[in-house]
DNA sequence: GTCTATGCAAAGAGTTTGCAGATGT
DNA sequence: ACATCTGCAAACTCTTTGCATAGAC
């Protein structure tokens, strides 16, 4: 396999996603890390991007209907749409749990089932709050 | 709201949705109508499988990565993504099972939990049995 | 020096949309 | 008659890719 050599528009990618808890698209880490490097082009963010992701430095999250979006946290978790602002949150949940999703799912199917890829919606922290206090 | 009129193409489209279980993408869809009338576009076929699934006579599977998928069955169920031969099979699931992750996820979450969309991956019922067959 | 990474711009895939004419009620 | 629907083609969004050059090792 090809190595990988350093550059600084792919370390600024990382640093970007590694501070940010946004779960930014590619459009928008772009944009951010373009005011650190003014000639960095969309391009080389999706190419880096894609590459992190394959790296198991970076995840990629699809969302029906809307550009994906990448996380700098690498670990199981699942992510929350708001209903509301639209925002993306995480969600902890524990890892026994999520397996016995999977073992639930096989009970009810002919085939064999390995894994899951699950988005919540439902209204972020801010939006609960404000929701109550109106 | 717009009243919607008969259309010899969409009461194509509808029928073939709901005599398949292959959960074809858009394009598909548009091939087979075609056998029937010639003369139908894929933007016909696409604002009619959108109309329908606004009416709730259909559904529309994102799979992450792949072109939208459309499904004839509107009742509450899953999808199942097989590793080997990529078709989408379904997953019953009871319901209150269904409420029950909404209800785990919740649990976990600071804001407010409302629904999630899932899609499995495994092996689907033919390639699972070739595969113990082997 | 060699191989990877970049910037740019063009191409791709999937989907939507504007328009003039056909069709349903 | 009038509103909706159609076919066509153009447009749009998001993402990938080819190529020549710059940069890493």
């Amino acid at each position: 396999m090809a190595t990988t050599k350093y550059s600084r528009q792919r370390a600024s990618i990382i640093e970007y996603l590694k501070n940010t808890s946004s779960h930014p698209t590619a459009d928008t880490v772009y944009m951010h890390v373009k005011q650190v490097y003014p000639n960095i082009s969309l391009g080389t963010v999706y190419r880096n991007l894609n590459l992190l992701a394959e790296l198991g430095e970076a995840k990629k999250i699809s969302i029906p209907g809307e550009s994906d979006r990448f996380d700098g946290r690498t670990d199981n978790h699942y992510h929350v749409i708001c209903n509301k602002c639209g925002c993306v949150t995480d969600l902890e949940f524990p890892m026994e749990q999520v397996k016995e999703v999977n073992h639930l799912a096989d009970d009810h199917y002919t085939g064999e089932i390995l894994s899951h890829e699950t988005i919540f919606y439902g209204l972020c922290p801010d939006c609960s709050k404000e929701k109550n206090t109106n």
